[in-house]
RNA sequence: GGAGGGGUUCCCGAGUGGCCAAAGGGAUCAGACUGUAAAUCUGCCGGUUCUACCUUCGGAGGUUCGAAUCCUCCCCCCUCCA
């Protein structure tokens, strides 16, 4: 039973130190103190992001506490993580709006009941400078250069700023002062969360155990999901779009997304993905699990819509339900059909219009269009259709 | 501080005076096939009033009938030496 619950929890992570220590801790019977933290700096939150929240919400049903805590003072500072050069700090101000979305989004997939939101600046703000040195003197300037990114740094002579090695140090007394049980983070958090464990022993406490999670791929499958890489699921997408983007991903991509995604139990999703090897088709469970995450971040009603819409689009050709309207104005004789599909938007440029009437992707109320110069009368109304994503209605008025 | 190498269209990367809007690859996009999957094939891949013209090859000038290609100055990156 209980090694069930720890195989559970276990899924999908990368690392789980230490898996004993974890036993000794369930068997207590209590509800742990589960602690993640974020730095309020993306306030825009993706599928990538949620990785770890939906892991702390198992925790929650599994019967144990959030800690969820808003790095407010950790963020003045600036995590050098994963990036080889000294990160600029925020400012107070946008620390706090940050932080307030940050609450907002997060409670889609958190319990608000069992969990608290804490933030590093109610005892790092009350911390003397003495303090601060009692704290840095906790650790060797040796063992904080095992840090991979620092080591690189020392190594190829970048400058690391005395500042960044306090982050580590501020994040791991985080979990002092939270009296944290369970630490959740990225692979990339490894060092800082096991700072955490070295310092609680030091202020005599049970070290906590540390659970990383992997880094989502995005919807190419290959890099990170990022918004830079615009190959992300933002969180605040509308359902259609949300729906039709995990459609969209490969079937292999698809189950590890739903190892990280979804809240399906371990055992079903070993046995869809059996079911698949043996014939079964990968879609309908693509579908399924577009419909779970859909429904999490906007309810079941538009969940089941964007199924529906999805299937009378794609799967029937029809013409989507909602699609802008717009009006152009244009002189009596008419306006040029690359120039409108420019004007509209639905192209970049009148020569990408032209490219894409002479590749077919161009329709007008469903019939494509073959002619480059074809005039589009003044005080017509028609759908247009540019590859298998673009619609809009457009009006055209005479000027 | 010294010596050398390099910055080309979204990315990588060829191009050393005209045939260059610039090879090749990748990505994107579109078409076919499908399950808006993958793989594959095809096409496209700066802009426009499109058989032509305009803007682009780190930046600014210059030489030339003509420059991504030659010259001058400047900015940035990399390698080796001190």
């Amino acid at each position: 039973m209980l090694k069930q619950t720890i195989a559970q929890l276990a899924y999908g992570a990368d690392e789980l130190l230490v898996e004993a220590e974890l036993v000794k801790k369930l068997e207590e019977n209590r509800p742990l103190v589960i602690k993640a933290g974020f730095d309020p700096t993306a306030p825009d939150l993706h599928l990538g992001h949620t990785v770890l929240i939906n892991k702390l919400r198992q925790f929650q049903d599994a019967g144990h506490r959030v800690h969820f805590l808003i790095g407010d003072f950790t963020a003045m500072i600036g995590d050098p993580t994963g990036k080889n050069v000294t990160r600029k700090p925020l400012s107070r101000e946008e620390v706090l709006e940050n932080a307030k979305t940050y609450q907002e989004q997060v409670f889609k997939i958190l319990n608000p009941e069992k969990t608290e939101i804490c933030f590093n600046s109610t005892w790092m703000g009350a911390m003397s400078s003495a303090d601060m040195i009692q704290l840095a003197a906790k650790h060797t300037v040796a063992r904080m250069l095992e840090r991979d990114d620092f080591h690189k740094r020392y190594k190829n002579g970048q400058p690391i700023a005395i500042h960044e090695f306090l982050y580590p140090l501020v994040q791991g007394y985080d979990s002092v002062a939270m009296k944290a049980d369970v630490e959740l983070g990225g692979t990339d958090q490894k060092f800082n969360l096991l700072m955490g464990r070295h310092l609680q022993e030091i202020y005599g406490q049970k070290p906590q155990v540390v659970l990383t999670m992997p880094i989502l791929e995005g919807l190419d499958g290959v890099q990170k999901m990022s918004k830079s890489l615009n190959n992300y699921i933002g969180i605040a997408d509308a359902p259609d779009d949300m729906f039709g983007k995990i459609m969209s991903i490969s079937d292999e991509l698809m189950w590890r997304y739903y190892i990280l995604l979804s809240f399906k139990p371990m055992s079903d999703i070993e046995a869809d993905k059996k079911a698949c090897t043996e014939g079964a088709n990968p879609r309908d469970y693509k579908m399924a699990l577009g419909l779970e995450i859909v429904t999490r971040f906007h309810g079941e009603g538009a969940a089941k819509q964007a199924v529906e819409n999805f299937v009378a689009r794609f799967q029937k050709g029809a013409l989507p339900d909602e699609m802008p309207h717009i009006r152009l104005d244009t002189a009596s004789e008419g306006i040029a059909i690359t120039n409108l599909l420019k004007d509209a938007g639905l192209t970049a440029s009148t020569s990408e219009a032209i490219r894409m009437i002479k590749q077919g992707a161009v329709k007008i109320d469903g019939e494509r269009v073959d002619d480059v110069k074809r005039v589009i009368a003044a005080g017509s109304r028609h759908v247009y259709q540019v590859g298998k994503r673009k619609f809009a209605e457009i009006e055209i008025l005479a000027a």
